[in-house]
DNA sequence: GTCTATATGTGGATAGAC
DNA sequence: GTCTATCCACATATAGAC
């Protein structure tokens, strides 16, 4: 029963698919270097991906996990303010990435919104799924019809300033505007 | 004394790659694109730039321009309050190309910042003479040392919603945040 | 299942005639 | 200055041995 290093091979390319597609974006991105960072034979990957757009829906399904995983944690607190509090604690904690390689799901929009496509639609529902959930926990602190507006607004505050500290390079830029939204979240009425 | 098209070609060169950009990408926009869209033949575009990055330099260089001639026109207006909102404005007229192809800017920021280089260098700069000038309307405004993060601020909520209206390919996410950030600048104590 | 070798297409850049 | 034809590198995808 011996073991192969790091989990199966699937798993190994999506990983580092994933870690490349961050740093490096969609596009620039080859298969040669996914292959050579993952360990495994270039042809091989044809074996596990028919494409590499199929890559790209991986490394998109991968993120939408994680980000399940991410909101389930968040719920463990009844409050839905602590909740939004968790959620923008997250770009604060990632804010080296952030300023490095921009948020991994944004950033993947911004690149493939523009042509359409499988990975760009999957992307989108990320995002979407993102914002729904945002705007579950205004509903819940009793914005009614003001939630949808809300959420956009915190979501757009997250893009907008991961996508500023990309450009700059600015670790400062994350820290003071998820000081900013913080307040705002534990000062909005209700 | 006879007259081509529009212009001499190496404007309509930039021209042209500057809406192939917008539209598509840098990386995804080919030489051949810009010489179809520009009707100037593909050999000949190295008479005028000797490589791709150097006509990508000359699309930020003719974007730098138009914020330049922008930022004169809202400074027309004494009030920087009143300036600040026709930079708002300005987003909430371009709203259809910004949720069918983002900020020709921000995006430009988006898929270049990671690998860096001359295009991304100078797209940031343009990002940030723009982050500079509303610093200094704030200023204006008396918000002193305030006027660095309340321009980061308003710029990432501009970048933000231009990335998911883009994303969501949703104009009134526009409509709805400038709205929103109009109702801000104008209620600013100060 | 795994890998080497390669086919096929495309993109950036250039050579050189006019 | 202008344009046609082409080179060369590289990226995706596949063929087919093991």
């Amino acid at each position: 029963m011996s073991r192969k290093p790091v989990g199966d091979k699937r798993t190994r390319l999506v990983n580092a698919a994933a870690k490349l597609v961050h740093e490096q974006g969609f596009h620039r991105t080859t298969l040669a270097d996914i292959s050579e960072e993952s360990g495994v034979p270039l042809g091989n990957l044809s074996y596990y991906f028919k494409s590499k757009d199929a890559i790209g829906h991986a490394v998109v399904e991968r993120l939408a996990c994680a980000y399940d995983a991410l909101r389930e944690s968040w719920e463990a607190a009844p409050d839905p303010r602590d909740r939004l509090t968790s959620f923008i604690q997250l770009t604060m904690t990632n804010r080296d990435a952030l300023s490095r390689s921009g948020c991994p799901v944004g950033t993947l929009c911004a690149e493939l919104s523009k042509e359409g496509g499988l990975v760009a639609d999957s992307a989108t529902r990320v995002l979407g799924e993102l914002r729904g959930w945002i705007e579950a926990q205004f509903r819940l602190l009793g914005k009614g019809a003001a939630s949808a507006d809300l959420a956009n607004h915190l979501l757009s505050a997250i893009q907008g300033v991961s996508l500023l500290a990309l450009a700059f390079h600015d670790v400062k830029l994350v820290e003071r505007e998820a000081r900013y939204l913080q307040r705002w979240v534990r000062d909005l009425a209700g």
